[in-house]
DNA sequence: GATGAATGAGCCTTCATTCAT
DNA sequence: AATGAATGAAGGCTCATTCAT
């Protein structure tokens, strides 16, 4: 599933495993199976209860080979979440490459682009999700996606609130809580969505609903307008 | 042997944590002052990396004890959500306790119950936040606890809906996806609110910019209007 | 990071111990080694009293080694019990091999094996004589190695009786308990001979006194003849 | 089963245990009450799996009793010991009491109170069965044990030999490999006999088992007849 | 006489990491 | 390029034992 076939255990040449001939190849590809195999593990188990061992055995290699390569188990952690991050905003840009058309289009390329892709690639999305909770140095790098996606989504609702003639109204700190919102919104759909193993929606269809769910309140913000507690408020 | 101090290098800075000797207290209260601990613990480093160790220590006694009291490092954290997971749906409980209000004033008024307790709680919230990506059996104390808000917000959105004239148009499960969403971008904003360690926004602000951001829309959906792609969509 | 010593206290003596470094060793050898030194740490303290730490020492080897190599305590001290098993059993097969000699004669010479196996291997003789009682799984490894031999022991008896012409006046239960008995007899000289660190008696001599002991009731009772209380008896 | 009613929990009136109300009891029914449930306990679990604080409650006391009245679980399980052993020997003497009677008739006495014992109080025989594996100072006691049984098996053997007219044939060492032989069978009988749960063997069916086992290689020996090896023995 | 509260010490186990080949 | 052999450091858990009431 995931992506590049993870079979477990036996690469290459099926069969050969022992009799002492390990399978030569150059190191670009050593590391993207590694890599791999360390998605899917820590997409599993987690960070810390995933082992080193398991990973390695995983791999097809010996574990000092993914130290030679990798360093150590953070190191490790750290490149899986950045080849999943440039995965992950990659399919989004290019979701939303087409310009001249209006925002909620692109809003609306842009989701269906993330939906589509964290419902491809699970694993890597899991562990994209869970580095949040596994403290630093994770939670930063994930921040700094974080960071990269919101920033596309402001552009587009601080452009759009210029086309439509209000300039200025929202506050810096205010379009920064609404892309935050927008953000925990889709991620809490993917999630729905994917832990539905049957009766799962198409990406299209999630990012249908939510689009209901922010459009119309984000284009009366653009326009000025906004929902204010009723009069009894204490 | 009590005290008396046979390991080398442990004695020399007497004085350090609460005045040497084990101080007696009445069950309960040790109790407490163990979740305390283990909830900052389990804040800060997560459930594995957390160590009972430590989690006694900063409790002010000793591992046997809170052996003795807990039984185990996975009842502890099960104690610690629970606790957590009683008072934050306590809190939005009695936010929203006040009937014959508008749909809208009742889902503000829960919200501004949530984002408060998150912001006097951080810890707590944290432990809820990251048990859920702690596989069983704590996901599934975090997903009773999802259901229980999500429960409440779908009653809103089902009696709202039926206000509104609107009868049975909206499919069970586009009412589940909404309230996911809705949920989601409530934790995104909560945390995102908890980060700010100055100009941190009030619990009614971060309210507030959420039922910007999705009432209008909501309501919508409650009139059966919806938001669909434009023509161009491929 | 090898050595270094960071404990506080451990340096200072060193030379103890195989000469510092860790030397490389075949698998197989380093399996041996660390059986050696569990039989000998099971035989002098008894399951539960052996620290692995201990039997690693023991053995010149780190703990994590034997973890890696025989999994947990309970496959360690099994893996004793089956090498020590095989080893007493086959001595006292290769005693009693040759054929065609008299029932007396071959009793007499698997004795003489037995006894000279428990000396010149006290420590394996007392992991087996000690698992008996350490419950399950161990107590049925040793039991399946009694029923070994009370096996022997049975069809030499069998035997004997129907070459002394007496047939099937034996119950099947007497010769159990008879073959019970013997055993018995056996174990309890074998730890007796092997207390007396002077003036030990040889295999030889042990093996008399038994047979004086126990080979007329044994005939008696092939031949149909048996002892009976005198008419006193309440 | 084994003796003086081992209730577990709940002594003398059941159900009030809570509430505070400690039953007062004069020191020396506790302290048997205590040995009661170490012997079960013991018998059970072995020396050092059985836990204090499991046989407290089995004592219905708490820990600190037992603490108080046995000083340490070293000085309980020999006090256990001492008590069983005790029981032991005296039941065997009784048996023997009646003088005037010959040899035979006197030993089939004691092997028949030895096997009634053993049968009438199976927990009190695994203690001392099991203590013999437990190293110092355990071994101790039982040898001491097993010694006032071998004294008591010598001076029969040694006074029926005298009868007997055989003078000093038989050395010091001789009768004690042969009491030791004659104490193991009966251990491994009586071990065997309580083992078998349904179609149990009755002590006298057992001591005669035994007694047709060596009497007549006894009365043999007092003789000076012996068994010898063939011509062929190398 | 009796106990609830508390702890030092140690044990089994596992893991990330390295050295020598 | 690749690995079998090996280990320091810690972590979860339990137990015998003792104060203070």
């Amino acid at each position: 599933m995931g992506r590049r076939g993870t079979a477990v255990g036996t690469v290459g040449t099926p069969g050969t495993k022992s009799r002492g001939g390990h399978k030569r190849m150059p190191r670009a590809v050593r590391e993207q199976q590694m890599l791999d195999a360390a998605v899917t593990g820590f997409a599993r188990h987690g960070y810390q209860a995933a082992s080193m061992d398991d990973i390695a055995e995983a791999a097809g290699v010996s574990k000092p080979l993914v130290y030679l390569y990798l360093k150590s188990k953070e190191e490790l952690f750290t490149a899986c979440i950045r080849r999943e991050r440039a995965a992950l905003v990659e399919a989004v840009r290019a979701g939303t490459r087409e310009r001249g058309t209006s925002a909620d289009q692109q809003l609306w390329d842009g989701l269906c682009a993330f939906f589509a892709h964290t419902a491809a690639s699970p694993d890597g999305w899991t562990v994209l999700h869970r580095a949040r909770t596994q403290g630093e140095p994770f939670a930063s790098e994930v921040a700094a996606m974080r960071v990269e996606i919101t920033e596309l989504v402001r552009s587009l609702l601080g452009q759009a609130a210029q086309d439509a003639g209000c300039d200025g109204d929202l506050a810096e700190r205010e379009v920064s809580g609404l892309a935050h919102a927008l953000v925990g919104a889709a991620e809490s759909l993917a999630e729905w969505a994917n832990a539905r193993t049957d009766d799962a929606p198409t990406a299209k269809e999630t990012a249908a609903t939510l689009m209901n769910f922010c459009w119309a309140g984000l284009e009366n913000l653009m326009k000025g307008s906004r929902w204010t507690p009723g009069p009894r408020a204490r």
